[in-house]
DNA sequence: GCAAACTTCTGGTCTATACCAATTAGCCGG
DNA sequence: CCGGCTAATTGGTATAGACCAGAAGTTTGC
């Protein structure tokens, strides 16, 4: 059982990537050096791999190679600060880039804010970026009536801050559900993984303090860039 | 790109599963038999397998093959209703086998509860299935001094209610966290799965409203059985 | 009639090899 | 020195076959 070789090559690997990770800047050899090195073919040692890949300390950009992967960032789905605030919070450098601005219906988020199929929303489609790395890509729908001109002012600042400035909408109530998944083809390429990767789906519906629906967002994140932290206190 | 064609293989098990999942009972033909239905080997087939897997729309048991899995649990970490009450409250059957009860220290929980390291600690470690499915193991520690007896007692109900109905305990703080993970062979052996399955880590470290330690546990999921759910309002 | 022993089937692991496409590195010419 | 082309490298995908150990089903023996 655990006496499988790819198990073995699993902590050998761990512990190369232990004594050498700075020697690397982060990038292992290529898969057959590897594979050579531990006497073994490109499949097994790949196992091994896929087994790190699965823990989180390495992943693969592309086709360039495996890298080792950075700590998790740390994310309060229950509090508002923005991607922004909590990315530098943590000493880190944020960063996003729009894919998409465009107005249409969206039948998964009108279900979710309880408003007729053939309701148009402002769709914005973005990547963030945690130190040059894409982490997440985000689709989200904003009821037009609650920002009108949104599509013309939008350029990758922080969306909450905005609602609230400029609008003065107050995001009062939260729904969010967290499941795994592998990417699909499309998310996977604009995250520059490959399809099937490990991934986790983050929805959100959220309301204004009048229970009037202000936008529905959904976030596919790398599952190894994510660690959820949620403090509670006072209640039973 | 997409057009792989274990990309199309699971396309095709995909409406494979949706057609006929009635007539099998949940479980899919196997390996081999489907590659050859396929025209394809077993090393691609398995990649499509490994991909709806990810997705979680099917999980292998042990070495009896592969099963169509059943709808996700709903469960809200910031709830207090225990794993009995939220299983049943969405119509399904929960059930827990206890596999380990002992007294003796766990630095990870220590440190959780802001404890010293040698603490002693009253561990339980169950098993608990829906449906009789085994979807998640967990270790339980708790601090002696709140529930002296415990060990004498417990047989598999739910702590929490033990806790505030026999010790008088409330559990007024809790800090929580929550990371994808590859179940480690000694979790997976437990859960009758493979090594490395992908599986999500929940930790949690709860005081009580004096801010005194009570207990601290970690949780392993299977990760395609749950799904997280959030529900907050009123707050900004 | 039932439990033990055996056989078959199945997924888990592994070897060896091959081709493709994207990326990267190197070369060359302006 | 820079930009564009080419060749080498790399990961992604796929074939074909093999052995093992655990699970399941069948037969045997008492």
């Amino acid at each position: 059982m655990s006496d499988a070789y790819y198990l073995q090559l699993t902590e050998q690997l761990r512990h190369l990537i232990d004594q050498n990770a700075v020697h690397w800047d982060g990038k292992l050899p290529a898969e057959r050096a590897l594979a050579e090195r531990f006497a073994t073919t490109r499949v097994t040692l790949r196992q091994a791999l896929a087994q790190l890949e699965g823990e989180g300390l390495i992943h693969r950009s592309n086709r360039r190679g495996w890298f080792i992967s950075p700590a998790r960032l740390v994310y309060d789905p229950t509090r508002d600060a923005g991607f922004n605030d909590y990315v530098r919070a943590q000493g880190r450098q944020p960063r996003t880039a729009v894919l998409k601005l465009e107005t249409r219906a969206h039948v998964p988020a009108a279900r979710a804010l309880g408003l007729p199929d053939d309701q148009p929303f402002h769709h914005i489609r973005r990547r963030r970026y945690v130190d040059d790395r894409a982490v997440l890509v985000e689709s989200l729908w904003v009821v037009p009536e609650r920002a009108p001109e949104l599509l013309d002012i939008y350029s990758g600042q922080s969306l909450w801050g905005l609602l609230r400035e400029r609008w003065g909408h107050y995001l009062a109530n939260r729904s969010i559900r967290m499941v795994s998944e592998a990417l699909l083809p499309i998310d996977a390429e604009e995250l520059l993984v490959a399809p099937g990767t490990a991934g986790l789906n983050i929805n959100r519906a959220i309301l204004d303090d009048q229970q009037r629906p202000i936008e529905y967002d959904e976030e596919h994140w790398l599952h190894d860039s994510l660690c959820i932290s949620v403090e509670l206190s006072g209640q039973q």
